[in-house]
DNA sequence: TCGATTCGCCGAATCGGTTCGACCGAAGAT
DNA sequence: ATCTTCGGTCGAACCGATTCGGCGAATCGA
């Protein structure tokens, strides 16, 4: 079932029928209607590979996540959902890897080889193989999340520097003294996790602008590092009354840390952090957070990436989002413990 | 950069630069060293939409999971996940479509024009648009789920039905005389949910055999809806005290509903499920269920999928699990309420 | 020493599209 | 009436790999 059948069937040359399906030259309104008979009749549609083949293009992008052993945060998993929506009102398909910071065999397979225009970076750290492979590859690119040299390459990117400092200020405001930074996992922050450092930037910057104490922990993330996180805080720092943190998958854990201590939220103790608007809302309760939006950043990748596969020659592009704090009632006047 | 570049620099004829990689031919040690050393020089890496051509095959699977509009529940992330994970094992890439249950342009997309060599389906209803298009086509598929006619396709699905009635069982043994079971939401279910319609069968069957009473709903898949849902049934079936569900993410929600009537678990309400294990063990408390494998399923519908690309003519494959009840402690003796 | 076999390699065909140059007839311009 | 323009179509080249038949040289057995 190929482009020369439908061509014989309806005794037209092969590149009439060819000219018939894209429009790029015109074709009679009656060979056209009778093309598009046999086509419909034989229910045609022309070889993908054939197509790229010759265009040079595959009308399909990468998409790198972090690999499957690592659960995606609710987060991630609205970049993905909305990369994909994007994708697929753009008419492009996604090929995915898994593929962690080294850059493994899933990785070189999706990008080299031609099999995709342009490709969306996750999780991208400091310095990051994967980043320097592409650039080496002169294939489009665009992060979620950027490098520690940003100014090479095109990213959308959430402002956790700033965000974690209006965290803490926020804190501050509110009487709290002493403060916690709760990270994501630590294995992550090692390598270079770009969110991860920029965040205890903006607690170190911000706890010192207010002559604060603070403390940074890393938490792996679930639920249950999220409570014995918060257990082994509380006894160590018996001054503690507030937390910032951008680990969403670790929050309902601290919780019950704190319940599990006797303290109220946001009665005894505050908790402001960063999260998929979505995931904040449906905690309990509801946290006090900056809403990250995340389907919108998947989107505005894929229109960054859609233009530099298009022309690669343009200069690059970065969005860096900094939404406002919702305040949805984990935090509240410092009370000092016990 | 292609194969005839490669042949050029080493001084061979692009046949041999083919089988020098594929092996297919014996090439001499000494041309084939050459010919290798041009390739890392160069970088060269072939093209994959060539191959794909001459082949007739792309390497690539096409995974079809439900629109990115409708939040992916752990379990299904836990199939997404598995099927990325083991494919890549495979050295096989993943293209994704989000598409609902009338297929649709992404849908068409991916099926169509040989863009990959088989199809991974999820969220697959009784009657379902999709598996009748695949068929049709004459693309090899294996459902994560099944339709009305499981005989006609190769599949991995939970067998609900068994399930909800073992939990029922259960909660029967444990004195419970009057249960609800929470299903999924009423749109899904509506279109004919496989799941959904299998745990009713299996819920109506059970408090028929013990001769108990039963009432069904329909839960959105969240917490809020869970909370709402378990206030509404509290309030109007006053001899309820006990639930079986298959909705993992309404079931923090439904703790929340109990606690806010004062009724604690177990000591006052049970509740039994079916949920990936991850989930229900990171509940707060665990929740009691039957553990699905969701990381062994995707990777069971791969093999399955990768057997039937390498021989359509085998016969279909079918593979239901009815994993044991784990108890975690949601389920106890019954008390009557108030 | 000669024919048969094997090894290593080459040239050409092929997969299924797109695209460019060319051609033909009809309509419009001068 | 002749020249140009243009709509509509065809044929052939091309994208970059794989693969088959064949060919020369080396090896082998008799």
């Amino acid at each position: 079932m190929n482009i020369g059948e439908i061509a014989k069937r309806a005794g037209v040359s092969r590149s009439t029928v060819s000219y018939a399906l894209t429009g790029k030259r015109p074709v009679s309104e009656e060979t056209k209607r009778r093309i598009l008979t046999v086509i419909d009749e034989l229910g045609y549609r022309p070889n993908a590979s054939a197509r790229a083949l010759k265009e040079g293009r595959t009308r399909t992008i990468g998409l790198v996540i972090p690999p499957a052993s690592q659960r995606l945060t609710d987060m991630q998993l609205g970049f993905v959902a909305s990369v994909v929506d994007a994708a697929a009102r753009a008419d492009l398909d996604v090929l995915l890897s898994p593929s962690g910071g080294e850059h493994d065999r899933s990785f070189e397979r999706v990008v080299t080889g031609r099999r995709v225009d342009g490709v969306i970076l996750m999780e991208i750290r400091l310095e990051d193989d994967r980043v320097a492979r592409l650039q080496e590859l002169g294939l489009p690119f665009v992060g979620i999340g950027r490098t520690r040299h940003p100014e090479d390459m095109s990213w959308v990117d959430i402002d956790y520097e700033t965000l974690i400092a209006k965290c803490v200020h926020h804190l501050a405001d509110l009487g709290h003294r002493q403060l916690a930074l709760v990270n994501r996992n630590a294995e992550l922050v090692a390598a270079g996790y770009g969110p991860g450092h920029r965040a205890q930037a903006g607690f170190d910057r911000a706890i010192a602008e207010r002559g604060l104490r603070g403390v940074r922990v890393c938490c792996a993330d679930d639920a249950q590092a999220g409570q014995a996180c918060l257990r082994q805080l509380l006894a160590e720092h018996p001054g503690l009354t507030a937390i910032a943190t951008i680990n969403e998958a670790a929050v309902s854990g601290m919780y019950r840390g704190l319940a599990e201590a006797g303290l109220s939220v946001p009665g005894d103790f505050s908790i402001a952090g960063v999260a998929a608007q979505h995931w904040a809302e449906n905690l309990h309760p509801p946290l006090t957070a900056a809403d990250v939006p995340a389907d919108e950043l998947g989107a505005r990748a894929v229109e960054l990436l859609i233009q530099r596969v298009a022309d690669p020659g343009t200069p690059q592009r970065h969005l860096l989002v900094a939404p406002p704090i919702s305040l949805r009632g984990t935090t509240g006047p410092a009370r000092p413990r016990g």
